[in-house]
DNA sequence: ACACTAATATGAGATATCTCATATTTTACG
DNA sequence: CGTAAAATATGAGATATCTCATATTAGTGT
């Protein structure tokens, strides 16, 4: 992790302005912060110090269970506070965030700030929208995945994910994302291949049946 | 569902304290609501009038696929509201909630008290904090239905659900809540009693071997 | 007490998904 | 440039889970 300073401090500072989330003057307390792809921006159970605002970049939300599996919670992008439940709630287990691309993130001292947030109901208006959107989508993803076979499942991520047609996240990633095997991932990509829907493309897939992709993922 | 007034209302307001949750004066605006069980707190799609807080009794949250297959996302327990996402959002409600067996609420007027709640940061904070608790809550079950077979959550879900060493949970809503078929929970309750883990009793299930149930649920 | 619905129960066969083994390719790094 | 680690790939066999069919039993309302 690294602190920009200078001209590039406050290009970002610029870019990105946040000050309508708070109703105290936020500014002196930012901090801008890059993370390189790989890195963590929370380690497992560790003691935030910061309260980050993602505002470049792609991270992703993991835990490990006791069993050894890993499972992505989410791919965080831009607007998202990062390390907000700590901020409420201490002693809570901290569930790792690591960089995917380059990351860029306004970062917020807890210390000297935990205090003032907690008493500000701007920023715990948008905090409140922030969690109830969170619980929306892991309510919804709580369902899908009780209900729906990988395929329709898959067929949605490819949707969501892909650019200009072409699919091209890493498997390992995205098996702990949804919550299957490496191998059946892998099986069920190759029926989608069989089925002409995609096609394999060097490091990714095409989509070639945009049409029958959607109807697979239509239901979920 | 009902409201109570006179002294059954008093009794419940006094039994009940919640003035710690806000900063403003809102036994004014509360009233007490009843529901029978079976009872629907919120259908699904409709827009709520109340904000609750459950005081007694235990309720679902489910909510209705697109192909028909209903999701249980948790069962709940006083203390906790119900409505706050709406509340939030002025968007329709998605999920349906429904008395398990008798309940009891407070319920607060969203339309006369919406402002005011939107800018009382204590209760914010509160809001804030029961949000990221369930967002907890979701994040471990998508943790644990994705690395753990059904035998493992369903032991975890008896010895926590069970009173006195008995275990007498509906089946029907056991599946919907753990997602998997009716049928495959029988296979694994009848897996369980096979291996004298548990034994059926009349209408429920006797825990006989604490410890191999506990085992089994460690993991998770 | 009767009829209807919800809940419980069980079997048989299909399929979705997992584990493990192993090989190849790509990427990262000193 | 060479090596180790990560990611991709594929096969074979096991198991977890689903669907559907069908009975039986309990609960509910009139």
């Amino acid at each position: 992790m690294h602190f920009l300073t200078g001209s590039l401090f406050d290009s970002y500072i610029e870019k990105h302005p946040i000050q309508s989330l708070f109703s105290f003057p936020i500014t002196p307390y930012l901090k801008v912060a890059t993370f390189e792809p790989g890195e963590f921006i929370f380690q497992e159970g560790s003691f935030p110090e910061y309260l980050y605002y993602l505002v470049e970049g792609k991270a992703k939300l993991f835990f490990t269970q006791k069993n050894g599996k890993v499972s992505i919670l989410n791919f965080l992008h831009p607007p998202t506070f990062m390390g907000e439940i700590e901020l409420l709630n201490s002693e809570r287990y901290t569930k790792g965030i690591q960089a995917v691309t380059q990351v860029i993130c306004l970062a917020i001292p807890t210390k000297a700030c935990k205090e003032k947030l907690l008493s500000d109901a701007t920023f715990l208006r948008h905090l409140c929208l922030f969690l109830s959107n969170k619980t929306f989508i892991y309510t919804s993803k709580i369902g899908q995945t009780n209900a729906y076979p990988l395929i329709n499942r898959l067929a949605a991520f490819i949707l969501v994910s892909a650019d200009h047609d072409f699919y091209k996240e890493k498997h390992t990633e995205v098996c702990e994302y949804l919550g299957v095997s490496y191998r059946h991932l892998l099986h069920v990509l190759a029926q989608l291949s069989e089925e002409n829907i995609i096609e394999k493309q060097g490091r990714g897939y095409l989509i070639r049946d945009k049409d029958r992709l959607q109807a697979l993922a239509k239901e979920v």
